[in-house]
DNA sequence: CTTGGTAAAACTGTCGACACTTGTATCATG
DNA sequence: CATGATACAAGTGTCGACAGTTTTACCAAG
C-alpha cells in the first residue's frame, strides 16, 4: 500500500481474452495440453465459442508468462520447460524475493503474521501435493504483496506461472504426499517468517534466499546435460 | 549462453505491432507523447496507415512494459511516472541486476571487460546527455546479458524502458551536462566493472546494488509526498 | 454565468473475411 | 520402395465492420 505509486490497476482490457487465458493456464498447467502441443487459433477460437482477436491476445499473455512458445513461423505452442529452465527460474525468484522480503519486513505487520501463521499451519495438513503447493505459492504471493513494491510484484508474476508449471511437472513424478518431507518445508517456512517479523531486512533477505535454494535442493540431480524435459528429468533422477 | 535454456527467441510475431511499438516507445520516452496524453486506437491506426489490430497489440505491449496504463473503461494513456515510481524502479533494478552481476561475474571473460572498456571510455567523452545514458544502459544491458539467464534479462527488459523514461524526464530538467557529476559515474562504473572480473559473485552483487542506489542519490529530495510526476518534482528540487 | 440534460462523435471489444504462408497428404516417377 | 513434385487443408497477419459504451459538444433552463 506503499503511497504514491498508481496501483497498477489490473488492466480491465481483455474481457473474453481474460477467460481463455485462464482456461488456458490451467490446462497448461495441469498437463492436460502436453508440453510442445501446437495451440492453434482458429482451434481455440472455435473451442471457446469466440472469435479469433481474444484468444490471439490471450496466446500474447501466455508467452508474457512463459507458458507458451512462438516459433519463428507464428505458430503458438506449449513451452517445454528442462531443468535448466527451471534453476533459472528458482534464480529469478530469490533475485525478486529476496528484495521483496526486505523490503517486506520494514513494514511487517501483527496481521501479516497471523496470515502467515495459518498458512502454515494449514500447509502441514494439506491433504494433496497440489493444495500443498497451493498454499505455498500464495504465502509467498503474500509477502509479494507486502513489498509494497508494485514492480516487483508485477515481476514475479510475469514467471509465477512457469514455477507453478514446474511444481505441477514434478508433483506428477513425485504423486505421493510423501516424498516431499514436508515437516521440513514447514520449519523452513516458520523461520522465514521469524525473519520477517524480525524487521531486519538483511536478515529476511537472507533468510528467504536460503528458503527457495533450500526448497529446490534435490533438483541438484545434475545429469549430464540439462536440456531434459523437466517432467523426464526428474523421473530419472527418482529412479536412481 | 548457458545451455539448455531454450534462448527465448524474440517472439517473431507482431510484424507492424513492433513498428508502431517502437515508434511509440520513441515518442513516450523524447516526451513527444505528453505524460497523460490520451492514446486512441483508431487515431493511432489512421497515423501509421495501418488497422486496429496491430496498433491495439502495440498498446498491450507498451502497458506490459509501462509506459502505458489501460484505464477502467479500456482507454489508453501514458502513464505518468512519480517518484515513488522511479523509487520502485531502482529497487526493481538493485534486485535483478545485483542477481545479473553475480553470475555474469562467474562467466566473465576478457571480451566483457573489453567491451566495458570501451564503453566507460566513450560515457567519459559523451557530448549529450542522452548519449551518455544510452551508453549507461547498454553497459547494464550487456551485464544483464552476460547473466546467462534468460529469465532474469526478459524480466530486467520488461521494466527498461520506465528507466529509460525517467531518465528522459530529469534529463529534460538538468538540461546541462554539467549537472551530472560525470566522473563520479565513470568511477562507479570502473569499479563495477573490476568487481565483475574478480569472479567474485558476492562482490559484484554489493557492488551493482550500491552502484545503482548511489546513481539515484540526488533522487533523495523527499517532497512532502512522492505523487508528484516525475518531470514536476525534479523541478522543484532543482529550485531550492 | 453556471448547471443539467441531450444529441452527436469517438472509442472499445469483438467478429468475420481475405491474402499469403506453412504444413500435409497425394501421387507419379526413378 | 523410396522420393520428390504437387495440390489441398489449415494457420497467421491484417483488415474493415458493427454493437454497445463513453466522452464530448451543444443547448436550454435556472
Amino acid at each position: 500500500m506503499s503511497a504514491g505509486t498508481a496501483p497498477f490497476p489490473a488492466p480491465h482490457r481483455r474481457n473474453l481474452a481474460l477467460e481463455a487465458v485462464q482456461s488456458l493456464r490451467e490446462q497448461i498447467i495441469s498437463g492436460a495440453l502436453a508440453p510442445g502441443s501446437a495451440l492453434a487459433e482458429p482451434t481455440l477460437a472455435r473451442q471457446f465459442g469466440v472469435s479469433r482477436a481474444p484468444v490471439r491476445e490471450a496466446l500474447i499473455e501466455l508467452e508474457r508468462e512463459g507458458l507458451v512458445q512462438f516459433e519463428t513461423t507464428g505458430r503458438t505452442r506449449v513451452r517445454t520447460l528442462t531443468e535448466a529452465d527451471f534453476r533459472e527460474i528458482m534464480e529469478a525468484r530469490v533475485a525478486l524475493e529476496s528484495m521483496a522480503a526486505s523490503r517486506a519486513a520494514q513494514h511487517w505487520g501483527a496481521e501479516d503474521s497471523a496470515y502467515l501463521m495459518e498458512n502454515i499451519a494449514a500447509q502441514s495438513q494439506a491433504p494433496t501435493l497440489s493444495e500443498l503447493s497451493r498454499l505455498d505459492v500464495e504465502l509467498h504471493a503474500h509477502i509479494m504483496e507486502r513489498s509494497g513494491n508494485q514492480r516487483l510484484l508485477r515481476l514475479w508474476q510475469s514467471i509465477r506461472w512457469q514455477f507453478e508449471m514446474c511444481l505441477a511437472l514434478t508433483h506428477r513424478v513425485q504423486k505421493a504426499l510423501e516424498c516431499t518431507p514436508r515437516d521440513i518445508t514447514v520449519n523452513s517456512h516458520r523461520r522465514l517468517l521469524q525473519a520477517l517479523a524480525s524487521g531486519k531486512p538483511e536478515l529476511a533477505a537472507r533468510t528467504m534466499a536460503s528458503h527457495i535454494e533450500n526448497s529446490m535442493e534435490w533438483s541438484a540431480s545434475e545429469t549430464s546435460t540439462s536440456e531434459h524435459p523437466l517432467g523426464l528429468a526428474m523421473e530419472t533422477f527418482l529412479r536412481r
